[in-house]
DNA sequence: ATTAGAATGATAATGATAATCATTGTACTT
DNA sequence: AAGTACAATGATTATCATTATCATTCTAAT
């Protein structure tokens, strides 16, 4: 996990339209992972709407400039969050229960790549799938 | 990259319904990453079709059998392949490009959380996100 | 103040996946 | 071998997140 004070505070970020400076403070005030559906949702409530076309484009944009990062989830949600997140998951592929793996052993390969490669690298994913304890017993026999 | 050796034969997989194991040894030949769709049209042209929702329950039973893992592509789209694949990408965010990584450093941590966790892991992915080349200079200035 | 281009919102279209349900296949019981 | 319960399958429809469209509004430079 990166230290936070490494962290650009939404108030000084650079370029960023209404939209997607809106849809950047709110996931880092929840600072958790978020469905662009939510997003919309939570910005409605807080008396600050955007239309949900523009909270699309605004983390497709963010995704771009290197500020949100995306993760899928086995029933196909999108979970966005800011990319200063190096978390982890451990997901059940039964009944989709997600546990955080405390550790990451991908940074300084991250750090070889942006330099021998011609990428500029953003962030990675990196996710365990398998099956908790429960399911797994109940598929042992048969599925 | 686990050794072929390693890897169970269609023919021999216990406790698979005629259509998984249709789909296993589809993956097993082709042996590269397909869509559930490509499956489907791949079997249809083989002479051996299977119902489009069938290939979405095998690929899912396939999953919790611990045969095929997932990735999904930032357009949505979701890759299949057997889980013995154990080989990683670097995606670029604005064109999609995606080239292979040669590298994982995951695999004592996935076998120590096998161990510390609740879980049966079956596989993990670890996926690179940015810019290519080109795309990078494209979005440095704006949007 | 004018104006060109970007951003936005409302809405419709898209497309992959999941649900439904009638039919077919499978395997165990007698 | 016939009967039966249950799983598997296929065709079809429904769902729902995301994307495309387009008219309107905002922004910033002249």
């Amino acid at each position: 996990m990166k230290p936070t004070s490494l962290l650009k505070s939404s108030a000084s970020l650079p370029r960023l339209t209404r939209a997607q400076r809106q849809v950047h403070l709110l996931l880092e005030q929840e600072s958790k992972a978020m469905t662009a559906q939510s997003i919309y949702q939570q910005l409605k409530e807080q008396q600050q709407p955007i239309g949900l076309a523009t909270v699309y484009r605004s983390l497709r944009s963010l995704q771009v400039k290197g500020l949100v990062q995306a993760r899928a989830l086995p029933n196909g949600e999108w979970m966005y969050t800011l990319t200063f997140d190096d978390s982890h998951y451990l997901t059940c592929l039964n009944c989709g229960t997600s546990v955080p793996v405390n550790e990451c052993p991908v940074q300084s390969l991250e750090d070889k790549l942006n330099q021998s490669s011609n990428f500029q690298i953003f962030y990675h994913t990196l996710e365990f799938f398998g099956l908790c304890a429960p399911c797994a017993k109940l598929s042992a026999p048969e599925n």
